[in-house]
DNA sequence: AAAAATTTAGCAACAGCGTTGCGTAATAGG
DNA sequence: CCTATTACGCAACGCTGTTGCTAAATTTTT
């Protein structure tokens, strides 16, 4: 996915990724679609769309006649010609999906963890699940990989479960190397709010821009799309977004400052008071508006998604209401169309990433990185 | 600077940008040294640096002898080989700074902006600030153009600046083009912060991680490099900082919120507590690193750099002291290098990287952008 | 002093990318 | 049936980095 230095195969992928980009948006498409929104020319199109309907990836659907001239060539997408499962590690339950290409969630399970579950005990529940989604249609052969979208900290580079929070088992642990051994798959490890904006960008497409998922859900946090990627900071630690303190005299937070945005978040909701404590997010949210000017933001997490219109509905006016904002600083707020998916989901779509989707240059790596 | 295809001139341009970091960075290398960087093979690095020396931005220097073998040739940048003139446009005063290839300000120059300023008093200044600049040692062929480093807000991808904070003639102004037209050179507007930010990243080279400018001069903001490039957000608003909410029950603020990090900041310092109002900061240091997870932080403005040890003591306190860091969890923090200067060298810098910085792919504006 | 080993440098041929030039196929309108 | 128009692709091309191999410059060994 990422690579240091840029060679003619990266031009390949890049190109190739982004038609792939233009057919999972667009469903169907045609040569001058995208031609019109790359920028290359129709030859460099044909060629793009020649691999691709070779690799199985795309194919032609009929033909469009727009009156005079030569009808043109309509290709989609073959949704079911790759699939990727993507799992949500939680504390308590496990959740696994399978995703084909186009993004389209085909299954999910949720399954119990064992209190404090160890990580032979996270494989032994994986494996039992995959062999189950796999099974299906005899998928094997057109599996790109597991993704894992993890409660952290980790560390997505290493593909290490650093130390998880309130999990006693889990220090250190190189999640990513075992279970691609013990499963037989290719593993990507992600923070499940990096997992969670994945999936809201992937199914956007190229027009998503800026963007942040706030998850609340035992604690909050929040994921990134900056700048047509995930942002997960220096330490894979971006997001800690419920430990940014918003009352300097608040009640004191677990994590010994004063005031954290989830200290008093959670006051409000156990006082029952739920429309106080979605404000109270609100206030939140556009902090992070006024520091990282987003385009998005999405809401989800199962304590969030008790009572969903509250929370739109207060975090919406917040955002409108900052006299601040003028007309054209917009911003859209919106629920996660996944609902409880949207983790797995993601983790699902990040390995399709690394096959399909747009590769990335890691200059910020070259030295000493 | 950006574009959307990748064609085999990016491969050329992101590869020279490659070995210009370097450059830049070592003062001096070998191929050897940008083969062990970049993974490019020894012959690619040949015709790389052939190129380099032949548009004369590098040339050799020596000989290297490590023992056996054919001594390799040393190379260096050619610092005088072109230049950039910088400028922070900021409520009272202008500022110019010439700044060369390797990122050495030459000289700087503060002048009195009259109270109020109009886009042609400005102009003027500018344009008499640049004759001084250029003429001094006949830089006008080598000169790349000029960067602008604003107070905001502005639209950064249009050249726009659409309603300066607290100067009346400054409404959708388009500041780009009437530049270029008038000085008839390349311009380049920015954000002050965001500009501030590029110094930074350029001082330390590809060594540079996710990091914020925090900048404490007439109000409180901050500018972002996130995943190796500047981070300006949807509508170039990133880094109103300043107005991020720390006290929910605290002061109104001009904004119209209670409690901003930038009332609260400024009742502390009109008291007279610096101490506590570096403190005050740091909590909005803190809260940035929750939520970015940066692995530098770098302090300027002249409100903060009158009192710079006592900020840089309390920021570092606040952010070693945070009982969720662990040890893997390292920030550097640190005194902007470049003082006063930051900005306008950071506004140079950009103009010499649409030149010869790393180049981008804008694959999130291929629809509808 | 001569030969061998080692490292650096570059020429030449090559593969693969997008581009350009141009011919061909398929349609609607006259 | 002819023409204009649009879509499509083969072939040649220019440019990139890569590979194979030769030459040059130096130290070490004989």
């Amino acid at each position: 996915m990422t690579r240091v230095t840029a060679d003619v195969t990266f031009l390949r992928d890049y190109n190739q990724a982004l038609v792939m980009a233009v057919g999972r948006t667009a469903r169907t498409f045609e040569r001058s679609t995208v031609v019109e929104a790359t920028g290359l020319t129709p030859q460099a199109v044909s060629k793009v769309i020649a691999r691709l309907t070779a690799d199985g990836l795309i194919r032609p659907a009929g033909l469009r006649r727009p009156g005079i001239g030569k009808p043109a060539v309509v290709y989609e997408l073959v949704p079911d010609s790759r699939y990727a499962i993507g799992t949500h590690v939680a504390r308590r339950t496990l959740r696994l999906v399978l995703v084909d290409l186009a993004g389209t969630v085909h299954h999910s399970a949720v399954s119990p963890l064992p209190r404090d579950f160890t990580p032979e005990q996270l494989l032994d529940a994986l494996s039992a699940g995959i062999d189950t989604l796999a099974g299906i249609g005899d998928l094997r052969s057109r599996l790109t990989g597991l993704g894992i979208g993890m409660i952290g900290p980790l560390d997505q580079a290493n593909g290490l479960v650093r130390d998880a929070h309130g999990l006693r088992h889990w220090h250190d642990v190189p999640l990513r190397e075992i279970a691609e051994k013990r499963l037989c798959l290719p593993v990507h490890l992600d923070k499940d709010v990096t997992a969670g904006i994945t999936a809201e960008a992937w199914r956007h497409g190229a027009t998503f821009g800026d963007a942040a998922l706030i998850m609340v859900e035992s604690g909050i946090g929040c994921g990134f799309w900056l700048g047509g990627a995930a942002h997960r900071g220096a330490h894979t630690n971006a997001g800690e977004f419920g430990h940014t303190v918003v009352d300097l005299t608040g009640p004191r937070c677990v994590c010994g400052r004063h005031g954290c945005l989830e200290i008093v978040h959670q006051h409000a909701a156990e006082a029952g008071d739920v429309a106080q404590a979605a404000r109270v997010l609100a206030v939140g949210v556009v902090n992070l508006l006024q520091t990282l000017d987003l385009a998005h933001v999405v809401l989800a997490g199962a304590d969030l998604l008790r009572h969903p219109q509250t929370y739109l509905a207060a975090v919406t006016e917040a955002v409108g209401a900052d006299a601040r904002r003028a007309d054209w600083l917009s911003t859209r707020v919106a629920l996660s169309s996944l609902g409880a998916d949207v983790i797995a989901a993601g983790a699902a779509m990040q390995v399709l990433d690394q096959h399909y989707g747009i590769p990335e240059l890691a200059h910020s790596l070259i030295v000493g990185g």
